[in-house]
DNA sequence: AGCACGCCGACT
DNA sequence: GTCGGCGTGCTC
C-alpha cells in the first residue's frame, strides 16, 4: 500500500508516513492534509509517496482529510524550503509552514498543468542597488522596475504593509487585477484567494512585506526590495529569515535580476560593492548633499529652560516654527537612555580590550562593550581617570513635551511613541517623539529634525548600533532633501567618523572604518555568526544542556563570543542563557541545529541584536 | 511544537 | 498526605 509522507510544522526532520485511505486518487505534493499526530489532530504537508511496506502497517494511521483540493507549493517553493531550512536552522517542515502556514483551506482551483517553474538558468541573475538621493524619487524607480512585467511576474517588497498598498493601489490604476497585495496581515481568506491567484497567474506585479517574497508565480522575472537593510524583513519566528537575503536566493536559482532601492547604504552593501561582488549602481557609494548638521552639546551651550536642547538647536527650532515649518524632535527613549561622560578626560567611556564603546546596562549597574564579553561594574566614576565629575543625564519624551507645552503654550505641540496613534497625536506644528515619528516625515513636509542625543542611539547595546542610526540619519535626509529640510544632531561629542559622513555626506568615512571593525572583531556581514539562545529553569539540568552544547562547540572549534545570564543582561527573567557563536566557515550545519535541538536551544543566523 | 506522564518541593 | 511546576519522551 502507498504512504504518503508528510512534515509538520514542528523542529523535527522527520516523515511521517500516512495512509491515503478514500483519498487515494487525489492526492499529490503540496498540498496540506489533516491527520491524526499522537493524541492531536495535525495539519502536514504531503512532501512525497513512498511505497515502503517494511514497517507494520498497523502503526500507520490514515488521512483524516484534505485541507486543500489542490499543491499550495511548486517545486521551486519546495527547493527554497530546503535553503531555508539549511541557512535558518529550521526543519523542513517549519520552512513550508512559514510559505503557506497562514492559508485558509485552497479548493476549487487546479494550478493550470503548464505552470511548472520554467527555470530561466543562471545567467539572468544579477544584483543591482539604487541609492536613492530623495525619497520622492522611488515612486519612478519602482514604476521603472515594474516596467519587467512585460518578461513575467515582479514581486516587490516593502518594509511596512502601509508601503506596499500605497504602491499596490497605484499599480492597480495601471494594470487592474494583475496587481496583488500579499502580506501577513490579511485576513486567511484574501490570504488565500491572493496566493491562489498568484500560484495560476502569469505576468503578475506582487506588492507586500517580507511574506511575499515567497510568492509562487512559476514567471517570476525579477524581485525588488526597498530599503532591503530594514530590520522588518527579519522573521521573528523560526524559521528566522531574512527576506532579502531569501529573494537574493531565489533570484539566483531562477536566473533573475534582483534590484534594491535603498535609501541609504547599509554595512552589508557596502561590503559587497567593494568585494565587487556588486556592479557599483551609479555613484552609490558617492556623496549626496548633505542637510546634516552636528551641533556639540555641553555645559556651555545648553539653553536655560530647554535643556535638553543646545541654544543653536532652539534658535534653528524657532526660526522655523516662524516660518511655518513643521519641526520634530526625536529621542530614543529605549530604557531611559543614559547618557555617559566624563568631565575630565575624553577616553574614559572606552573598553580596554577592543577600544570599543562603553554603555550602561538597564539595570545602572555595569558597563558594558557592545562587541565583546567585557563587563565591570560601574561606581558612578570614570574607569579612565577616575574623576567622579561623571553626567549621566535621562530625558524622556514626556518630559521633553512637558517643557516645551510649557515655553512654547502658542504652538501646537503633539507626541509621538510607538503606543500613540496617529489620530491622537492630531494637528501639530512640533512633533516629539521616538523613531515612530518616521512615518510622519513620509507624511508630511518638515522644515528641521533634531536628534537630542546621539549617544542614546549609539549606546544601546549590539554590534550594529551605530549602522542603525547612520541609516535613520540617511533615510529621514532623503525624506527632507526636496524641500531643504535640515537635520541637527546633537551629540556631546561628536568625534567619530559617523558624524563626518554624515555632516559631509560621504559614506565612506563611517563604512570603511566599520566593515574594518567588523572584519577585525569577526562580524557579520565579515564573519557568521549564531545566537543560540536556551531557557531553562533548574540549575542542574540547565548546566548539564550548557555542557552539551560547550562539550559540543569546543569539539568543533565553535569560538562562544559570550555566554551566561550576565552578559547581555537579561530581561525576563534569569532562565535564559544566551550564547554568540562564531562557527568555523563551512561548518555543519545540520548537525549544530541537531545539537541544539537535543539541548532545547534555539538558533539564529546573524541576529540583528545580541 | 504540543501533549501526557512522572518526578520532587511546598501547601490546606 | 496531594497539587503542580518542570523535565522527558513521543508523535507515522
Amino acid at each position: 500500500m502507498k504512504r504518503i509522507e508528510t512534515v509538520f510544522d514542528i523542529p523535527l526532520d522527520k516523515t511521517f508516513d500516512y495512509l491515503p485511505g478514500p483519498f487515494s486518487g487525489s492526492i499529490s505534493p503540496g498540498m496540506r492534509i489533516r491527520v491524526p499526530f499522537g493524541r492531536q489532530k495535525k495539519t502536514g504537508i504531503v512532501v512525497s509517496f513512498s511505497e515502503r511496506e517494511g514497517i507494520e502497517e498497523a502503526s500507520c494511521k490514515e488521512i483524516l482529510k484534505l485541507s486543500d483540493s489542490c499543491p499550495v507549493l511548486t517545486e521551486e517553493l519546495f527547493s527554497l524550503a530546503v535553503f531555508l531550512s539549511d541557512r535558518y536552522f529550521s526543519s523542513l517542515g517549519q520552512a513550508l509552514f512559514s510559505m503557506v502556514g497562514g492559508l485558509a483551506p485552497c479548493r476549487g482551483n487546479t494550478v493550470a498543468p503548464g505552470s511548472a517553474i520554467s527555470v530561466a538558468g543562471k545567467e539572468g541573475f544579477k544584483e543591482e542597488h539604487i541609492i536613492l538621493k530623495a525619497e520622492e524619487d522611488r515612486g519612478s524607480f519602482n514604476r521603472s522596475l515594474a516596467g519587467k512585467l512585460e518578461n513575467g511576474s515582479v514581486i516587490f517588497l516593502f518594509p511596512e504593509v502601509f508601503q506596499a498598498e500605497s504602491f499596490h493601489r497605484e499599480m492597480t490604476d495601471v494594470i487592474g487585477d494583475r496587481a496583488i497585495l500579499f502580506h501577513g496581515e490579511l485576513k486567511p481568506r484574501r490570504r488565500t484567494s491572493a496566493w491562489s491567484e498568484m500560484l495560476r497567474g502569469k505576468n503578475i506585479l506582487v506588492s507586500g512585506t517580507r511574506l511575499a517574497v515567497f510568492a509562487p508565480m512559476g514567471d517570476i522575472s525579477a524581485f525588488v526590495v526597498n530599503n532591503s537593510y530594514d530590520s522588518s524583513y527579519r522573521e521573528q519566528q523560526v524559521p528566522r529569515y531574512e527576506a532579502w537575503e531569501v529573494a537574493r536566493y531565489r533570484a539566483s536559482m531562477l536566473g533573475v535580476p534582483i534590484f534594491s532601492v535603498d535609501a541609504s547604504l547599509s554595512v552589508k552593501t557596502y561590503f559587497r560593492l567593494k568585494q565587487g561582488s556588486l556592479p557599483a549602481a551609479g555613484e552609490a557609494a558617492g556623496r549626496r548633499e548633505s542637510n546634516v548638521c552636528i551641533v556639540r552639546t555641553g555645559r556651555k551651550n545648553v539653553d536655560r529652560k530647554l535643556s535638553f536642547l543646545s541654544r543653536d538647536s532652539v534658535s534653528m527650532m524657532e526660526e522655523s516654527i516662524l516660518k511655518e515649518e513643521k519641526v520634530a524632535i526625536i529621542h530614543n527613549n529605549r530604557g531611559g537612555s543614559r547618557i555617559l561622560k566624563c568631565e575630565k578626560c575624553e577616553a574614559g567611556f572606552s573598553c580596554r580590550t577592543c577600544d570599543s564603546k562603553l554603555v550602561l546596562s538597564e539595570d545602572g549597574k555595569t558597563l558594558l562593550c557592545r562587541f565583546c564579553a567585557t563587563a565591570i561594574p560601574f561606581e558612578k566614576k570614570c574607569p579612565g581617570c577616575g574623576s567622579r565629575k561623571v553626567s549621566i543625564r535621562l530625558y524622556g519624551i514626556e518630559k521633553m513635551f512637558n517643557i516645551l507645552k510649557q515655553e512654547y503654550p502658542s504652538v501646537r505641540i503633539s507626541r509621538v511613541t510607538s503606543k500613540i496613534t496617529e489620530a491622537e497625536a492630531g494637528d501639530f506644528s512640533l512633533l516629539v517623539g521616538t523613531t515612530a515619528v518616521k512615518k510622519y516625515l513620509h507624511k508630511h513636509p518638515f522644515g528641521l529634525v533634531i536628534f537630542v542625543s546621539s549617544e542614546s542611539f549609539l549606546n544601546s547595546p549590539g554590534y550594529r548600533s551605530e549602522e542603525h542610526f547612520f541609516i535613520l540619519v540617511n533615510e529621514i535626509s532623503a525624506l527632507l532633501s526636496k524641500g531643504g529640510g535640515r537635520i541637527i544632531l546633537q551629540s556631546r561629542n561628536p568625534v567619530m567618523e559617523l558624524y563626518r559622513s554624515l555632516s559631509e555626506g560621504d559614506p565612506g568615512f563611517f563604512l570603511e572604518k566599520e566593515v574594518l571593525a567588523r572584519k577585525s572583531l569577526g562580524y557579520p556581514p565579515c564573519t557568521e555568526i549564531v545566537k543560540a539562545e536556551l531557557k531553562g529553569k533548574k540549575a542542574g539540568i540547565l548546566n548539564s544542556k550548557k555542557k552539551i552544547l560547550e562539550d559540543y562547540f569546543g569539539e568543533k572549534g565553535i569560538a562562544v563570543i559570550y555566554s551566561g545570564p550576565s552578559f547581555p543582561p537579561v530581561k525576563k527573567g534569569k532562565d535564559t542563557w544566551k550564547y554568540l557563536l562564531r562557527p568555523l566557515p563551512g561548518f555543519d550545519r545540520r548537525d549544530l541545529r541537531k545539537k541544539a535541538y537535543e539541548a532545547g536551544a534555539v538558533l539564529e543566523s546573524d541576529p540583528d541584536r545580541i
